[in-house]
DNA sequence: AAATTCTCCAACCGCATTTTC
DNA sequence: CGAAAATGCGGTTGGAGAATT
């Protein structure tokens, strides 16, 4: 159990910072910056570790921070946020300006979570505790995937038993479950090589994600590099100021043809999905986080393998 | 009023990744 | 190109203050 391989070779002071180690810290980084930290503490005399005084820059002496409790609002970015990403707390706080990691961990940890399990929610799955259960108890080939990272994970493996291809010549259905969320239905398309030959697969990406989430103005598909592919860019028909750099003609006409369709399949379905299965997310995803997302590979279903569709019903439940 | 338990959050630790030499 | 150092991240801990007994 050695300390930091930087701690290691001076006496460091740990714990509580004093208000003196934190006025000579803000000068230091004031007057020249912090490009190298493993030199700050010499520099600005202090007997800490470079690490310890990142840290403390960052999570509280920084003049950029936001402090005081957390609104509403954040709150709700959080949520929406972790049930797609998870415990990735750099990354979800990148949504919040203002607010670090340990920030939004510290309050995951000791309010959000408590919320979520008082409303019977699982904070990890963000799905109904007694559901979760019942779905792993009863699903032994279910039991390990609780949320979406790793759902991504278990069909990444080379030998996961779905029957994924990068050759979409090769995907005789393609089928994303209404409850999927945006996350997993971005990620479905991803690496998917979106051509004409596949605009019935398409079209199902589409009218699944819109019956998902009807407040989610508008989405994009990433391709195999991991870029947004610029002319796909989809609106929600009811949505008509949304800001894309990726909008042109071509995906318009796209987008009216499979609105159309979507329209009338929701005419039909009206009324027969549960309220749970359009959960909203009302954080506007800006490019960068879809570019963000851990990538899997194209995410097909074929229902020819049991193991298959085990794990795809219990994904959609 | 004192002792105990609980809550919150700043800071630490170890590991993974990135950068530098 | 590989090793070492630096950086970044998420899990965990310890302690101060609040709440409860």
């Amino acid at each position: 159990m050695g300390g930091h391989q930087c701690c290691n070779k001076q006496r460091v002071k740990r714990g509580l910072w004093s208000p003196e180690e934190d006025e000579k810290l803000v000068t230091h980084i004031t007057k020249h910056g912090h490009a190298c930290w493993s030199s700050i503490p010499k520099l600005a005399g202090l007997q800490r570790c470079g690490k310890s005084c990142r840290l403390r820059w960052i999570n509280y002496l920084r003049p950029d921070l936001k402090r005081g409790s957390f609104t509403e609002q954040e709150e709700t970015t959080i949520i929406d946020v972790h049930r797609i990403l998870g415990n990735r707390w750099a990354q979800i706080a990148k949504h919040l300006p203002g607010r670090t990691d340990n920030e939004v961990k510290n309050f995951w940890n000791s309010c959000i979570k408590k919320k979520l399990i008082a409303r019977g929610l699982d904070p990890n799955t963000h799905n109904l505790l007694s559901s979760s259960s019942s779905s792993s108890s009863n699903n032994p080939s279910a039991t390990n995937i609780q949320h979406p990272q790793q759902f991504y994970n278990h069909y990444s493996e080379p030998n996961s038993c779905s029957n994924f291809t990068n050759n979409t010549a090769s995907i005789p259905t393609f089928k994303i479950p209404f409850s999927t969320d945006i996350a997993t239905v971005a990620a479905a398309a991803t690496n998917y090589q979106l051509s004409s030959s596949s605009d019935a697969a398409l079209d199902n990406i589409c009218s699944s994600m819109l019956h998902y989430s009807s407040s989610t103005p508008a989405f994009a598909f990433v391709d195999i590099d991991h870029s947004v592919s610029t002319n796909r860019w989809y609106h929600h028909p009811n949505v008509t100021d949304v800001e894309s750099p990726f909008h042109d003609q071509a995906a318009d006409q796209d987008c009216d043809r499979i609105m159309l369709q979507v329209q009338q399949q929701n005419e039909m379905l009206s009324g027969n999905l549960e309220d749970n299965s359009c959960r909203s997310i009302s954080t506007l995803f800006d490019i960068e986080f879809i570019d963000s997302l851990p990538l899997p590979p194209p995410l097909v279903y074929n229902g020819n393998s049991m193991d298959d569709r085990v794990a795809w019903d219990y994904m959609s439940s």
